[in-house]
RNA sequence: GGAGGGUUGCCCGAGCGGCCAAAGGGAGCAGACUGUAAAUCUGCCGGCGAUGCCUUCGGUGGUUCGAAUCCACCACCCUCCA
């Protein structure tokens, strides 16, 4: 069986200088920048990647990726990772910076991109955010609540009583955290032991700790472009990538990354590769699998267009085709040209 | 020709006199989201001027206070016997 190491199939190499993940670096929340940055999101397989090159070679940036699958080694076909060829020699960063076992967080993830930022600003060029992950994005745009980073242990108690529990944990916040317990709905366990435990670790609720953050204020000067497609198009395009993707070897890489590091590993469990892995480890037919693994792709791209339409960092609606016209192209200009006023 | 079984909402499929606009699943659609976010969770899904009204359970006609549910005939499908 070809079970060659993951990183074999795609390098990055030298792209960019050796970013090794520091995550309990910085806080995520410090005072607005006055670098200017470019931001290309967009629901999955609407062109990001592809028109982030092209703003990059016209607009001298490199890119940052603002991706929770991307940013792991070795998942690499099924998170749709650029390859050299598609990148053009243009640097990307923040894309194959974690091991499948690390974890990281919108916070982590706003640490990394603003170091990123830094760099490539230094240098005189510009940074260009591309990437759909919708939290990660905010948390790098407007910045997150200001809480103590997450304590493992914690969470880990908190989840495991959560579980003995059920409903009851619910009526638990209620107790200590009426406002987050009112826009919890009691089967989301997630965020009742995020809230819970925001609690246990300041004494204030993460209700009025959001209260007072609201949206936050920008952190940069940015100029977000959210990629829109139509429906019947986004869709044969998702499909035929989706074939793409399996003929390119999917499930091989699936296999590999679970016989180096078990199936426990989160990275797995996004979107495609929970399904393969369905096919691998119980007797889930393929034909069953990769129907499941449509389904959560377009079920995916929805949510990413439900967030983005209420996402209040963007600033351009407009599809791939359009960005190529010369009005958004003097937008962006404008843009560029003020920030280094 | 004879004997049975079936026909339910976009699809599959339960219901077998009132609590049924009709369980459940699939498909589809909408939404939430502030340190797990490709994660996690929720809602809608016959039509409406909508704590009510209207048209639905192959067709028509009956029985009944009341029928998807009972009866009759018709149509189509399936199985078995000739």
């Amino acid at each position: 069986m070809p079970c060659e190491h993951p990183d074999m199939r795609r390098e990055h190499p030298d792209m960019s200088p050796p970013e090794t993940a520091n995550l309990t670096l910085r806080p995520s929340a410090p005072g607005p920048s006055a670098t200017s940055i470019l931001v290309v999101s967009g629901s999955t397989g609407t062109g990001k990647t592809e028109s982030a090159v092209r703003l990059a070679e016209r607009f001298n940036g490199e890119l940052i990726g603002a991706d929770s699958v991307q940013i792991y080694r070795g998942l690499d076909i099924g998170s749709a990772k650029p390859t050299p060829g598609e990148l053009r020699g243009v640097p990307h960063h923040l894309i194959d910076v974690l091991e499948p076992t690390e974890a990281i967080d919108a916070a982590g993830f706003a640490a990394l991109a603003d170091r990123s930022i830094e760099e490539i600003a230094g240098r005189g060029k510009v940074p260009i955010v591309v990437g759909g992950t919708g939290l990660w994005l905010r948390a790098l745009l407007r910045g997150l609540v200001e809480v103590p980073e997450v304590d493992p242990e914690l969470r880990a108690k908190l989840e495991c009583e959560a579980k003995q529990l059920g409903d009851k944990m619910h009526d638990r916040l209620r107790a200590v955290d009426p406002m987050a317990a009112a826009k919890i709905h009691p089967n989301d366990r997630l965020r009742i032991v995020r809230a819970l435990e925001v609690f246990a670790q300041t004494g204030s609720s993460l209700g009025s700790l959001r209260a007072a953050h609201a949206l936050g204020r920008p952190r940069y000067r940015s100029l977000c472009i959210a990629l829109e497609l139509d429906r019947a198009l986004h869709r044969t395009r998702l499909e035929r990538r989706l074939q793409e993707m399996l003929d390119l070897g999917w499930l091989d890489e699936v296999r590999c990354l679970r016989a180096r590091y078990g199936d426990e590993i989160r990275p797995l469990r996004s979107v495609g590769y929970r399904q393969l892995q369905q096919h691998l480890r119980e007797q889930t037919p393929f034909d069953e699998a990769r129907k499941r693994v449509w389904k959560a792709t377009w079920i995916y791209a929805k949510r990413q267009r439900t967030w983005l339409s209420n996402e209040p960092s963007v600033d351009l609606r407009l599809s791939a085709e359009d960005l190529r016209a010369s009005e958004p192209l003097l937008q962006i200009e404008r843009h560029l040209a003020n920030a280094s006023r």
